[in-house]
DNA sequence: GCCATTAAGTTGGTCGGCCAAGTAATCCGA
DNA sequence: TCGGATTACTTGGCCGACCAACTTAATGGC
């Protein structure tokens, strides 16, 4: 406290305007807190956070068209351009024109990025590990259940969703 | 695998290296589409999500020196840098130079902006609501009780967190 | 008083992610 | 058969968010 009162410094908690929506900023918190522990945890397979989904669903499937991988993983398709663009670049992908249809492109997984797989998914598990640590099963179970809900209503918003 | 089979497309569950991390895939998936509902919810206010936590932290405290506004919303000091940049060409923000000490800054929200309070808090409110259709408040307490422990977690990292 | 430390912001680059708009190929109905 | 949907991507632009490196200003020990 010096001399003229500087006024009050921003309180620790939620911003009064954000009362209205607890778990709306936890979320948030959360899920960037989460990403930044995602990307040490795949720093040395030389992923970034993001990338590690969309290799999965390669390693999963084998050579896949894009448009599979746009619809699994439910993101926009520029995005996943993007994302193929620089693991290409990267050597995690190769990609080439399918000979059935020479709008769409064929993705699969190279040899060299088989060999994160482990690595990632051990990556995954001391994440999920990390991120739950002091929570018994049960919570865990509530946790998912809890959070699966929530998907599904942000899902149903204004038609926005994969599949259902 | 069979050779010419046009191959299983992506199942549409969790890809199998993911299913030691459900949780953390369930964050993921949850936090992006939150975010696209808030962008919604935003937009005719006229802020990307992740700014009005921003403005109503500035509407909380009156001006205020950036570094406080970094420490409040724990966020990188460029990321604000640029935030502020664009909401200040966006009229939202003001900024002048503390005449306390000429490396910081003093932030502040315009009058005009102040205008958009109400219509914010309107916008995390339904958004709240929208995310947690159908959960009974104990439901809801627990979450933000499971959703905070996951934070504490996430925090204790390798040490980034605010005060704690 | 002076110089090394630390604090406060900024710049530049990278990523995931979105949207809008555009191109190219396939499909489908008249 | 032919021309209008529809599908499959791509490009460009923008935003939040990170990190690394840099400048400038305040501080603290000697």
């Amino acid at each position: 406290m010096t001399s003229d009162a500087p006024a009050d410094p921003l309180c620790t908690g939620l911003p009064s305007a954000a009362r209205g929506g607890p778990v709306s900023h936890l979320v948030s918190r959360v899920a960037r807190l989460h990403r930044i522990a995602a990307g040490k945890a795949l720093k040395e397979a030389g992923l970034y956070p993001g990338q590690e989904l969309l290799m999965m669903r390669l390693w999963d499937s084998g050579p896949v068209r894009q448009s599979e991988l746009i619809k699994a993983l439910d993101v926009d398709p520029s995005t996943v351009t993007k994302m193929l663009q620089r693991l290409e670049q990267a050597g995690h992908v190769r990609r080439c024109p399918d000979p059935h249809d020479r709008r769409a492109v064929l993705v699969e997984a190279t040899d060299e990025s088989c060999a994160l797989l482990g690595e990632v998914e051990g990556a995954w598990v001391s994440l999920e590990e990390h991120t739950l640590v002091g929570l018994s099963g049960e919570e865990r179970d509530e946790l998912v259940r809890l959070l699966s809900k929530v998907e599904e209503n942000l899902c149903t918003d204004t038609a926005n969703c994969p599949g259902r």
